[in-house]
DNA sequence: TTGTATGCGTTATCAA
DNA sequence: TTGATAACGCATACAA
């Protein structure tokens, strides 16, 4: 069926090894014979077999990305910035969108290199028989694992924003995020959000956006404004519920000063002035590939806690 | 380093090639002796190869889809469905957000035993060295290629809204969509659209949403009702159009009848009233997966087209 | 500089 | 019922 490294030797009347050492430029191999030999392979449309390669070497140069989440679009950008990463390292990225379990336990019997996971929280722990068995690195949420996980500091990040609206002496402020969840990133947001403006004396309220979705926030707010009114200062849990506050203010968002949590490009383009704070998704992306990359050729796998510090980034 | 069958064996004090075959609960063994392989075997955390699997069987059980646009919220769902089906037919997928090329030429060297294309136009058309190497199905445009191509009849979907909107005797209606393409889809709603209001002698205009997003079509519609009404009767081009439309409109949405295209499953979750046209997602899903099970397991592979016919479905 | 031989982990065929 | 063995396609150490 396929062409195999027999049937270019066959063609081109060498030996099979010959043609696995000219396909790899090994310099044991002529220059001549190299050309010659490189040629056919391409003019037979010759496709390595990475099962074959992968068994002898153990080596199968991609590395696995679970995402169950697909839907997030904060996320994708994420996605695109580690593709981009890794190809650059010479690895490709293949994605599975089932649960975490089921995704591992494939790459695992794919014997691909390493693993990519997006950590949403406790039941998506990956058990020790498989971190054990390969490297691993996570992207979520503050805990205790047994392999390195990547996260933001979204204390600081609030901390930044507030610091700076202060310094713009507007002090009658709200934040619009997800008040009734059990997600720790989301409880801390609210919390430091509440302990800092009470710390220093800030007229401050905080407003449900009953969801992390654009959608979600939308109508939460759509209900709200029907007998309140949004102060001056305005600080969104995520990207996505800051969309949801433009669509919903439209025109007399300038009134406004907003600051939106996910330092996305996205925010590069929009029509409106928004600042950002957090981790700028370049950076979190070469965090991760730099982490994990390192695990596969040092075969060394230290369970660290990677804390990235967020930007505040000012716009027009 | 990983459990092998040969350390199953040792363990067991039986041959390998009585643990390949106990593991695959061959009759060949007694049920003693397999309950005792299956039994150490997951004591030991037995991890099949599936580079060696797949050298001797030539088959993976995972096929590959090509998704280079992955922040289409619309394609998502699908991305799931797909997933879903393909499970209950014992196959994992693995997704590339790589260019088509790349992605192709990737799962070929890993062995894939099929690839669906997300099929965005002539740049993802895919060399015919690859597809007569792999079954291939496409979901998108109509054009020839040399593997089956899944599409939705888009022309009979604008009809299907028309002919409802006239039978409720509302003749004053508009189209937004992407008016400025080359996407040959974007231009047959557009065309049908203007050719059957014509042919009806329907009241009509049409209002270009420049782009796909909903945040293009939001900021186009901003602009445009500044000086303009929308009439009664309103069909979308997609659902990303119709959610920018929605945001545009909020609460004076209930004055007009909303047709959109994309029978995605969100538009049962949401507040306002929206009627959908198009095939239910599910649909599309299950013909992609049954096209490509069965040219896999019939080892051909038909470059036919399949068109889907959309239905309409009217809420509340 | 090129060719030969071995082994990677598995399945499948055959012999015991 | 179980075990030995060849083969899958490739990389590599070693022999020529």
């Amino acid at each position: 069926m396929a062409v195999t490294l027999k049937d270019i030797a066959n063609a081109c009347g060498v030996s099979y090894s010959t043609v696995s050492k000219a396909l790899k430029n090994s310099p044991l191999v002529t220059a001549e014979t190299t050309e010659r030999i490189q040629q056919k392979a391409k003019e037979m449309n010759y496709i390595p077999n990475n099962s074959a390669r992968s068994l002898v070497s153990n080596k199968s140069q991609t590395i696995g990305l679970i995402w169950p989440s697909v839907d997030r679009v904060a996320v994708s950008t994420l996605v695109s910035e580690i593709n981009n990463f890794l190809k650059n390292t010479g690895y490709f990225m293949s994605v599975s969108i089932d649960d975490v379990e089921t995704a591992a336990h494939k790459f695992l019997e794919l014997r691909f290199d390493g693993i990519i996971v997006f950590d949403e929280g406790e039941a998506s722990t990956l058990p020790s028989i498989i971190s054990s068995n390969i490297p691993v690195v996570a992207y979520g949420t503050d805990r205790e694992l047994e392999y390195p996980i990547v996260n933001v500091n979204h204390k600081q990040a609030m901390i930044l924003s507030l610091d700076d609206l202060m310094q713009n002496n507007i002090t009658n402020i709200c934040y619009i995020g997800d008040l009734n969840t059990d997600d720790i990133r989301q409880i801390i947001k609210k919390e430091t959000f509440e302990r800092y403006c009470k710390e220093h004396n800030l007229e401050y309220n905080m407003i449900d956006s009953k969801g992390l979705s654009a959608e979600d926030t939308f109508f939460a707010l759509k209900s709200y404004l029907t007998n309140h009114t949004l102060p001056e200062g305005i600080i969104c849990g995520s990207y996505d519920i800051t969309l949801g506050l433009v669509h919903t203010l439209k025109d007399s968002l300038d009134q406004h000063i907003v600051y939106s949590y996910d330092n996305v490009p996205q925010f590069d383009h929009m029509d409106t002035v928004i600042h950002s704070v957090g981790v700028p998704t370049k950076k979190i992306a070469e965090t991760l590939v730099n982490i994990l990359i390192n695990a596969i050729e040092s075969k060394e796998n230290h369970p660290d806690v990677y804390h990235l510090e967020p930007e505040l980034v000012k716009r027009k």
